[in-house]
RNA sequence: GGGGAAGUCGCAUAGUGGCAAUUGCAACAGACUGUAAAUCUGUCCUCUUCGGAGUUCAGUGGUUCGAGUCCACUCUUCCCCA
């Protein structure tokens, strides 16, 4: 596996690339829908392909070795067959959860043993486990066991967090290079920056993280309570660090604002919930902003939702449908805003990528940037 | 014709002397960033400077310091027997 940088922009840092892998190629930067539990949730694989032209999807770690476990993965062979996917997938290896399931986890130098929120049952992942879970399922790009501490930390407990998640990483790389893809395709392991939001920790991670000779490098632990503007400070921190020659993947981030801003600051890659669960919720991106499909005001416009668009469900379904179908419940509902959502999103970073290479990438984002952000 | 039961804020419910009044649904908004999320939060009689204020429990009259709750009559609905 290997990336290709193309273009660097010359008024910001946007860069356009490819990277390589053995099931197939992702133009950067990219976007990447979220399949926690091998399904980006109420959509199917034929439309991820055909609709959204999704490049590469994401697992989780967590989940996948919760349910449907381990032995039925392997049993499959590996995750890209059990659940028809013959694209590359990224799998996170579970220290979101870190964050996420706070409250049921508890965190050792050796790693961290979680308590299932599905039968109670108690789980520990540690830097080794959690690379052979990866090789388990096979995932083109699997991700560093890592802590992912709260935006708010305080000082000492980001830098003790830090230092732990970059002695996780030595021993993720250890196992990495121990071990071999089960499948017959490559896998790559990208390190993840921390930090929280000091500039100093952060510089610190980037170069641990850089240290190691890898495809590609994640940045985590941001939106995760921290101002924006932190974050957009923590990005250029840290992409001045990362090798300019690999990717850089921006973890769990965001609005179309908040990418195009990392894309300016050298993100390539992306992944976000925020277009599957707030379609679900029945929240539209747009490029005039955000529609809350709910509301009234929906209910008698009869236009098609996006009527060039490229997904099917946009051109055939009206916004007064989908008003009714959220509104009554309907399954389909929940299927059309997050097809929706999802092409939206990656006709946002393709489109990025098009202007980055022709070279206007900066005064485009200038000119769609504050229509993203409106409540329509 | 005879007997019985019941009417509460859109609908359905709780409430048996201290109540602007329970709960669910509906309605109307808002939130959601490496997914414990088809979830969660708020508003939901009227007005409000958000401190409150004013009108309410089919109707009318009464008992009581105080009534959605007790009494009388009226209206309406439902059930059973002929």
């Amino acid at each position: 596996m290997h990336f290709d940088l193309q273009t660097t922009d010359r008024l910001s840092a946007a860069r356009a690339g490819i990277l390589h892998t053995d099931h197939g190629d992702i133009a950067t930067p990219i976007f990447m829908p979220v399949g926690t539990q091998g399904t980006v949730k109420a959509v199917h694989q034929h439309e991820l392909r055909n609709d959204i032209c999704a490049q590469i999807i994401l697992g989780n770690t967590y989940h996948l070795y919760l349910r449907p476990g381990m032995e039925i993965i392997r049993s499959a062979g590996g995750l890209h067959r059990f659940m028809g996917w013959e694209r590359p997938i990224l799998t996170d290896s579970g220290g979101f959860q870190v964050f996420s399931l706070a409250d049921s986890r508890k965190i050792t130098e050796n790693g961290c043993t979680f308590k299932s929120h599905i039968d109670g049952s108690r789980h520990t992942f540690t830097p080794e486990n959690v690379i052979d879970i990866e090789r388990t399922i096979g995932s083109d790009i699997m991700m560093a066991f890592d802590e992912c501490p709260p935006g708010e930390s305080p000082y000492d407990y980001a830098r003790k967090s830090m230092e732990l998640t970059h002695r996780w990483l030595d021993r993720c790389c250890t196992r990495f290079h121990e071990t071999e893809p089960l499948y017959g395709h490559d896998q790559a392991l990208f390190p993840i920056v921390q930090g929280c939001k000091y500039p100093d920790l952060r510089r610190k991670s980037a170069e641990h993280a850089a240290s190691k000779d890898m495809v590609g490098y994640a940045i985590g632990g941001l939106a995760v309570g921290e101002p924006t503007e932190v974050m957009y400070q923590m990005i250029e921190i840290v992409n001045g660090i990362l090798p300019k020659d690999r990717p850089r993947y921006l973890m769990g981030v965001g609005t179309p604002a908040n990418i195009l801003e990392a894309i300016a600051r050298g993100v390539d890659m992306f992944d976000c919930v925020m277009p599957t669960r707030n379609g679900r919720n029945g929240m539209l991106f747009t490029w005039n902003g955000t529609v809350n499909i709910k509301n009234k005001k929906w209910e008698h416009c009869f236009e098609p939702i996006d009527p060039t668009s490229s997904a099917e469900a946009d051109r055939v379904y009206t916004y007064a449908y989908l008003h009714h179908l959220i509104k009554s419940e309907e399954l389909l509902g929940l299927q059309i805003a997050s097809i929706h959502n999802l092409n939206f999103y990656l006709n946002l970073v393709t489109t990025a990528r098009q202007h980055i290479i022709e070279g206007d990438y900066t005064s485009w984002m200038a000119s769609v940037l504050p229509r993203l952000m409106v409540r329509v």
